[in-house]
DNA sequence: ATATAAATGCAACAATATTTCATTTAGAAT
DNA sequence: ATTCTAAATGAAATATTGTTGCATTTATAT
């Protein structure tokens, strides 16, 4: 789990990126930060209806260049993003976790806790990085579910 | 590898799926089946011009929901669509397996040979199926490169 | 307090996904 | 073989999403 944050720590990660302290970038972070589920730009506009689209992508792209989130796609194909934890705040990341995508609520969750287990390809293929997929239920849908 | 089919194949795979048997369909089904690689709505655009994009998109849908097909996204989040090897031909699919991206030639392999070592989620979480995804560079794309 | 580069908002454009509907065609029934 | 019907196609239209250009605003260094 990643460790809640407050204003200050959001202008830091700013400052630490030579990015500027701006509203719309400050309530982007405390929106994903808040969440520990991965974030799509349409869950952006549907809260932030005064920030205009454009700068709500052109945020997004510049978090991920910057190595504060990283993208990752849904069963449907629609980018989320989430939040990096501590060791990939450089300019490569290091997102070889697990991604949970729920079939019902459609949460991407990310799993930062498990670690891949090792795979061997076959011959000639040069694998830089690795993202394991898993969907099926998440814990709410799946409680929801059993309560029926 | 997928073993490589004759036009009377393609045939009796659309019958089993209730499907009629009509040119465009067959010349996607041939063309997909003629790569090793999985197949992009614009790679058959850009080949079968005279087919309208349309048809091609509701080819690809309709494959998909038989279970001839499956969709994978790559690296960019764009559609790709590979054949199903014999055991998913039902209505659920058994794709639990390795997809490599080519960071160059952008290719998305389906390495069917391979079978994910078994990954224990956090508790509560009710996966169905897993996909592991490996980016980086593929054997021709590492020729190239190591040759120069 | 001012200058300046960066960020935003808006309009416009491009690309893609999706629906509607008239026409054509495969396959069943005769 | 001919006709019928439901399914599939193609073309146009619309919706959604991704992207760029530019004028205005804003954060921050001076």
């Amino acid at each position: 789990m990643i460790p809640a944050k407050n204003n200050y720590q959001f202008e830091d990660m700013l400052d630490k990126h030579q990015l500027k302290k701006t509203a719309p970038r400050l309530r982007v972070l405390s929106m994903m930060y808040s969440k520990n589920t991965a974030t799509s730009q349409p869950d952006l506009e549907n809260v932030m209806h005064d920030i205009d689209r454009v700068t709500l992508y052109r945020i997004l792209n510049v978090f991920e260049e910057k190595g504060i989130i990283h993208k990752v796609f849904d069963l449907d194909g629609t980018a989320n993003y989430a939040v990096c934890h501590s060791d990939c705040e450089a300019h490569h990341h290091h997102d070889e976790h697990v991604h949970f995508n729920c079939t019902v609520c459609k949460n991407v969750y990310c799993l930062n806790e498990l670690s891949l287990p090792s795979i061997t390809l076959p011959a000639g293929f040069r694998p830089e990085s690795f993202t394991l997929y898993a969907s099926g239920l998440c814990p709410k849908c799946d409680k929801k579910n059993s309560a029926k």
